[in-house]
DNA sequence: CGGGTTATTGACTCGCGTCAACGGCAGTGG
DNA sequence: CCACTGCCGTTGACGCGAGTCAATAACCCG
């Protein structure tokens, strides 16, 4: 497994990412520390832990998760291409959440100095951090409010449209069935519904004909009417930064 | 009501704040583009406005909220001195929350284009923005878990924990009674309890003298025996960048 | 083939939401 | 000075949504 370059970096023309210039890629190049590849199963950054390293999503997926004092967990976000893992332990010193693969995972490391570098001579790419930190505030906004607001359905609907929007765009496609690794326990921890309860709601939805999650594959044939029971608007998303 | 220098800003002798350097305040006041005073019940930010100021708090309490299409509200977080509003807009170019005041509140406010200015010149301003934006993540993240995890009790002395300790540095003491000018309403919204529930949950706390939250003014005898009800750590919180 | 993990389904329970009524308190206006 | 009104906190009665328990498939892997 070699390690490839930024310049070559296959999220450049994957769907929603804006691409560096030629400049920036070089930097980031210098920046880059190696590559990790991690198993399914892997924790990848600890809660609690103060880890050396950043790290930028290539290939795979994984979890974002707390873990209470007993023993419950919360999914706090599904973890896809193009993530960035470990800024807060690089901003404020300490990893608040556990990361997980889910899959493999192919993950780009960078080292946590290199951000006070990138701080003072890149203020574009400093900004970018921002807007990424910015970003991921704001998805878990509206994952508070769906968690406090809205009832079952609404919930795991809610989830389904956010995924399979994300999911669809890194496809680079308008298909609508794509691959959806994660188990029922993942999205219930991460919608804090009971198993049982996440298992009968998603019968459900897929009686109606609006979703249908099985055998590892997320098909949703309508979004519009999948965002309709979970009282959301289906944005799309912006196109983002990345690293 | 005159404009107050930023060497002269309240928030520096106050606990919990990092204070600026000389070089700092003085950068920090050519960026200031004048003070707002508002009313209880004003609407600070507006969900879904391209605002082009970014304000600090100096004096007051508010609520940020985030309001579904059919009318619920969720309250995101509790608004205090020192907490800056308007980053999302700043720097994703769209509030995602409305902010709204509840007490009179007094604003210290930027232009947003001078963003630009401070990453561009400020590498270690830019840095500490981002650590806000990170320390909100991280709060969210908390109140996902919260919401996602928690059953009734456990969420309410949580919230009372939270803000109990936020209050209490903000009073430069150590006392057991602050100031909580909020409404249970506003509570029970932010926990995504009903307020009949939440009120009843209130009661059960007061009775077991854990915490006594009426006529505005929150009193906790136990920190500590609060925090475990609530199954949480009543971690001290770190002191923090601001402006 | 056996053991482990995940999905599915039914029966029962309970936390929390909903409805509704009442009391305290402040503001307002006659 | 006192009705009148509106907001907020408080309390009881009742019902539903979601959790819990439990049994059965279906599937994968060694």
């Amino acid at each position: 497994m070699k390690m490839i370059s930024c310049h070559d970096c296959p999220l450049h023309d994957c769907g929603p990412f804006i691409p560096h210039s030629e400049e920036e890629k070089t930097f980031l190049n210098g920046f880059k520390a190696g590559e990790m590849s991690v198993e399914p199963g892997t924790q990848i950054l600890l809660e609690g832990s103060n880890a050396p390293q950043i790290y930028t999503v290539l290939e795979g997926m994984g979890l974002r998760e707390k873990t209470l004092e007993d023993g419950r967990r919360q999914v706090i976000n599904f973890v896809l291409p193009g993530d960035l893992l470990g800024l807060q332990a690089g901003i404020m010193g300490e990893m608040q959440h556990t990361v997980e693969a889910v899959t493999r995972m192919r993950l780009c490391v960078f080292r946590r100095e290199s951000l006070w570098t990138l701080f003072r001579n890149r203020p574009e790419l400093a900004f970018d951090l921002t807007w990424i930190a910015a970003a991921e505030e704001h998805f878990l906004g509206e994952t508070v409010a769906t968690l406090g607001q809205r009832g079952g359905i609404e919930r795991v609907a809610w989830a389904l449209v956010k995924i399979f929007l994300r999911l669809r765009e890194l496809e680079k496609g308008t298909k609508e069935a794509v691959p959806m690794p994660y188990r029922q326990q993942d999205l219930a921890d991460a919608l804090g519904l009971s198993l049982v309860h996440t298992n009968k709601t998603l019968s459900r939805l897929r009686a109606k004909r609006l979703a249908d999650w099985s055998a590892g594959t997320l098909r949703v044939p309508d979004v519009a009417a999948l965002a309709e029971v979970a009282m959301t608007d289906p944005e799309a998303l912006p196109r983002r930064p990345f690293l």
